[in-house]
DNA sequence: TGTAATTAATTGTATTATAATATTAATATT
DNA sequence: AATATTAATATTATAATACAATTAATTACA
């Protein structure tokens, strides 16, 4: 292992020296000779090895640590974490049209939401809930008339679920939301020709967020994961109900 | 213009800053105030918002190349190329043998397979019962002795986890718990040369999976509910600690 | 009007310094 | 001897500054 570099090519040209380090680095591990698990030098030997300063490798390490094949810790190093490409749970963004589909992903939302304002009441700090109760009031102060103002609620109605989402500190939750809320979006955008918002629905949606908030302020927990079942339930039979038969009142 | 940032918290939360700047950049991405082919902040005005070193945003902004959302050219600026991450929800392999991570993702398939069970015993059907109550005699049946045994019963355990998302006749239920168990057996896999499963454990586990079959078998969907999460949180509970006492770190 | 030179803005790279964290070695304590 | 504490060391994380390279806009000039 002594002189991994010394044959190599001083970073052919053409992209960036952080693309082309990238590339080096991702060689390494895809060729196997650093294998799993292994730790890599530090960033500063590579920086003299690559004949690059500190900054690019560690730009390049950021890139590959986003793709999951690095992984570093301060105070340790960097290790090599996988030799292969991830796959991931996906949705197939065709099936945001069916709407059996699109109740299936509902109801996972269900789960996860759930529990996730369980554990935000449990362990919500002082800014989570300053993000949460943000996110209440402006939701509630959005008048939903014309589309504008739509995409306006639907983005301050996600940014409450998503900073409810924060507060578990659970990265996963967080990660899984924003994948899902992604694919719902596009739902929601794609039907709001017809009119997704009612008046009354948002009032009763905003009361039901004002609750959810109330209970994870209070660290009640129970509370909070029956006010948010009860949210979900109400809001994702709203959601069906208007993209299924287009009723558009006010 | 208008201070997309003012009232955004000076970036709460517990990892490192370059993680949080990532959230908020990718925030502003995916909720749509950045619109598709818009060009970002400087980077130096961007570091100023969030009041981080011009490092951490250059780092933030090359994850989020990395995975598609951005793109950025000398001497232009960077631009936000899509608003949908190109990968989709994933775990990284790296974070299986973090015990903090670990613990996230036991605590994320927790969210899920609670709802999962009461949603299986509204919807369970015949065949989804024998599924069950076969993948409970199966895992009773496991005697954990040597290696070969204890994978066994890791399948055991798998199966009727899986035979109950199953159940739900919701294809993202079970897609993702086909996920988070492939990440998990990884974990298990790789700790099981120390002793991962007890006599005592085991016994009790069987004796959970049998309580949990039954009361989706008379439709009880609270009740499965419950003890869903007790058999989720005692299992995450042996889980860790046999990790933690096991084999630690890298 | 058209073209070249200048200027300003922005990302890319380099450098240095410090903080935070983890590991290891040394030391003290019982 | 075993254990806890402390110190030393290595590494990543963050900050700050400077400069280079590139692009876009502006100006000067013919």
């Amino acid at each position: 292992m002594s002189d991994l570099f010394e044959n190599a090519v001083p970073l052919a040209r053409g992209q960036t020296l952080s693309d082309q380090a990238t590339e080096a680095l991702r060689r390494h591990v895809v060729n196997g000779d650093w294998p799993v698990g292994i730790m890599l030098p530090s960033e500063a030997v590579l920086s003299q090895k690559l004949d690059v300063s500190r900054s690019v490798i560690r730009e390049a390490v950021s890139r590959l640590k986003a793709e999951g094949l690095l992984a570093s810790h301060q105070g340790r190093g960097a290790f090599v974490s996988s030799d292969r490409p991830r796959m991931g749970f996906a949705i197939d963004e065709r099936d945001v049209d069916n709407r059996r589909k699109l109740a299936q992903i509902l109801e996972l939302r269900l789960g996860v939401e759930i529990e996730a304002a369980a554990i935000a009441a449990l362990r919500r700090g002082h800014a989570d809930l300053e993000q949460i109760h943000s996110a209440v009031s402006a939701f509630a102060a959005v008048q939903k008339f014309g589309p504008e103002q739509v995409r306006a609620g639907v983005d301050a109605d996600l940014q409450f679920h998503r900073a409810i989402c924060v507060a578990t500190r659970n990265d996963y939750y967080l990660g899984l939301f924003n994948y899902l809320s992604a694919s719902l979006r596009e739902t929601i955008e794609a039907g709001r020709n017809r009119s997704v918002e009612r008046g009354g629905d948002s009032r009763e949606a905003a009361e039901e967020h004002r609750a959810v908030a109330e209970a994870i302020e209070a660290q009640d927990s129970l509370a909070a994961r029956k006010l948010m079942r009860r949210h979900l339930e109400l809001s994702s039979a709203r959601l069906l109900g208007h993209l299924w038969n287009g009723e558009g009142r006010e």
